[in-house]
DNA sequence: TCCTTGATGCAACGATCGGTGCGTTAGCCT
DNA sequence: AGGCTAACGCACCGATCGTTGCATCAAGGA
């Protein structure tokens, strides 16, 4: 879930400061649309960081990417509570294709899902998977009738990460909202 | 009277052989899953052609993936007539749905998307989408009513791309189906 | 058939990547 | 405050990548 940073072996000041600048500097690069030389050394030089500490403590790039996109598509987004299921996944859906639009964002996606594989990828959704869920239990918990998680991740997700990857179109909240109206017809 | 097929380039026996051959190795090691070490040298010896020729031919590994991408994904697929929309669409899906199960695919589509960048990703489906196309507008010629094509790209190439790519429950022909049934409503 | 020319193979090179052993630094604990 | 120990920096190494110049081969045309 979130970060808690009572578990690493060390959460010290410095682990901590070298964490944030590799993690940054993996952001920088793909940013710069660099995502050709996107090597363990380049972002060791841009963190400031010996290559060598970036090899032991991550090991390889999927591993390092797989970090990155864990630690960027993990906040801790609490959706507001608009008192109905449509409110609630009208806002959430706006969020997520306002996120989406940022070139960065897609930039981290792409070379995570390319290079860390289907751990990666998954990594990208599991908060967004997460924060269905919640909205969807609430609504359950008010009386209401929500529909299965799983359908409204295929007809709300889908769409909406399909058209940021895949195609020239980013998503917009005007369209997403559309989404939500074909999804609780 | 078969015109001569003088293209720019040399479409001669060996320049294809080579052609077919540096493909054929691209998907068998995305096929044995060494998505890490996909290297043009590496592609190079598994395709018994000197690395020199696939540098100076494809220059660099982004555009060898799109290059293979555009040739996998874009077979000139006819979608069999079955009378009506609905038809139509159900074989469609099934067979995308059928398609995105086979590893192979999802390997070659990951490390694309994530190495070849937009262009790359939007080489994995324009085929899709000119398919698509085709059937909503074959349904118009019937005289039908068809939902507008950008609409029916998100409501059925966003789910089954999504739970493709981002999750590990590949989609299923059964589901697809309820996808077309979620569009047509 | 021979000639032209584009494509490929070959060998060598510099550059950089990924890894290892060791000394040093800086958190954490008593 | 001082020690303990994980984490980092440094120097060095082998392996491999990406490129270039030149020789060779094969496809297409006169």
């Amino acid at each position: 879930m979130s970060t808690t940073p009572t578990i690493h072996t060390r959460p010290g000041g410095r682990s901590a400061r070298v964490r944030a600048a590799v993690h940054h500097a993996v952001e920088e690069l793909l940013a710069d649309g660099l995502s050709e030389a996107l090597t363990i050394p380049a972002i060791a030089a841009r963190a400031g960081v010996h290559p060598t500490t970036v090899y032991r403590r991550w090991g390889s790039l999927a591993e390092l990417l797989g970090a990155v996109a864990v630690s960027r598509f993990s906040g801790d987004i609490v959706v507001p509570d608009t008192g109905t299921l449509r409110g609630d996944l009208e806002h959430w859906v706006t969020d997520v294709a306002t996120d989406l639009t940022d070139p960065d964002v897609l930039a981290l996606m792409r070379a995570t899902v390319g290079t860390a594989g289907t751990e990666g990828a998954s990594a990208c959704v599991a908060d967004r998977h997460a924060q269905l869920a919640a909205i969807v239990e609430r609504e359950r918990s008010r009386g209401g009738e929500a529909p299965e998680v799983e359908r409204a991740a295929d007809l709300l997700l889908g769409p909406l990460y399909y058209r940021a990857i895949f195609t020239q179109r980013p998503p917009t909240p005007a369209w997403a909202r559309e989404l939500v109206g074909a999804l609780l017809r």
